[in-house]
DNA sequence: ATATTTTAATAGGGGTCACTATTTTAATGA
DNA sequence: TCATTAAAATAGTGACCCCTATTAAAATAT
């Protein structure tokens, strides 16, 4: 049989391009060039390899993001380029369209109810993150004391969840960090330019 | 047979709920109360349903909204109430979260390709309404000369999306609106609170 | 080389998918 | 009242769903 981790790459593809619902087994199995019976010897089901490959992805996109995240960069610098980051991911040459996990599994049939709770919680984990930041800026003094951080990581988490969206849509990679420059103009304390190209701090 | 109407609006709900992928034309009789046979004659086919479920969800749930966009407010007062609409709309009790469109058919099957373009065609067209919006408040002087409403309006757009897959995932209303309250902050020549609860203008 | 274990492939189970041909029921016409 | 039209229900189409029991092939061990 093929090496477990070119299976997971394989699957993760398809789930990013088709969804959970979108994806058969049938579908695994012939990309991945097995028969049936591998496929849940390996994996255990289609959900558990769902989960599996979405650990995989992770693990795979999102290490230089979070070192971007966690560097001594100031926080808003840290941010751009995080956010830059996932603009990218969103509009990878020769990979799917749009983030793995930040749109998927919304409107699902009510048998994969615990398949969409998986996604929920990586999301909620990912804002979470972003949180526990933007805290730790807080406390630097690199933002104002009485900063909703919560809310902060949420409106992040939405430009997240738009660029996902909108590269499923065909957009393309400057036209979502356009929006993310626009985005960046709502940081606490931030000197606004009139919009668009806005490339001067303070 | 039941009225069309009255079937288009258990079509919409389901298809809202569960996304076109996560509804069958079972679920779809069941709930209307029909027979296949009628489902057929009446709407076609389930993606010519789909369709017009979308219009007719479309059709009762923006009328207020774009009232309001097309009032005589200022057009950030305009953009707020818009907003806030719609995050209304996200959170209806007795109704699914989210919305029907804004996040609906992102990831599909090749075989539901047709589908997602009638979407993504809707998104845009709303992306379009704000840009539209935008441009008419350059003429008016509401906003710089120099603005780049396409941007904007896919930034609002984004917020748009990123409401509609948290609310998808449980958020509260008002989560929601606090989260426009920062995303209103990034207007072009606003000056900034330090965030959160900012309801000072200028 | 033969027996045993491990791996892979075939074949299929029970169910649901979107969709229809056919039959039955109901309404309308003379 | 009986023939004709229109509506609705049944029943079933082939295809695909996720998953597995069974068989065939390959590798290992004796």
């Amino acid at each position: 049989m093929l090496d477990r981790d070119v299976g997971l790459d394989i699957a993760a593809r398809l789930f990013w391009e088709r969804g959970y619902e979108g994806t058969s087994t049938a579908d695994l199995t012939k990309a991945m060039g097995i028969n049936p019976p591998t496929l849940y010897s390996t994996f255990g089901s289609k959900e558990e390899l769902y989960r599996q490959a979405l650990d995989f992805s992770i693990a795979h996109e999102n290490s230089r993001r979070m070192e971007i995240l966690q560097s001594r960069l100031p926080i808003d610098e840290a941010l751009r380029l995080y956010l830059y980051d996932i603009a990218d991911g969103d509009t990878q040459p020769g990979k799917p369209r749009g983030c793995m996990v930040s749109t998927a599994v919304l409107q699902h049939a009510e048998e994969n109810a615990s398949v969409a709770r998986i996604t929920a919680a990586l999301r909620e984990a990912s804002m979470q993150t972003l949180k526990a930041r933007f805290d730790r800026a807080v406390e630097n003094g690199e933002l104002p004391a009485q900063t909703d951080t919560d809310t902060l990581a949420r409106f992040y988490g939405a430009i997240i969840q738009g660029m996902s969206a909108q590269a499923c849509d065909g957009a393309c990679n400057v036209r979502l960090k356009r929006l993310i420059d626009i985005a960046l103009t709502a940081w606490p304390g931030k000197r606004q330019t009139s919009s668009g190209n806005s490339d001067e701090d303070t």
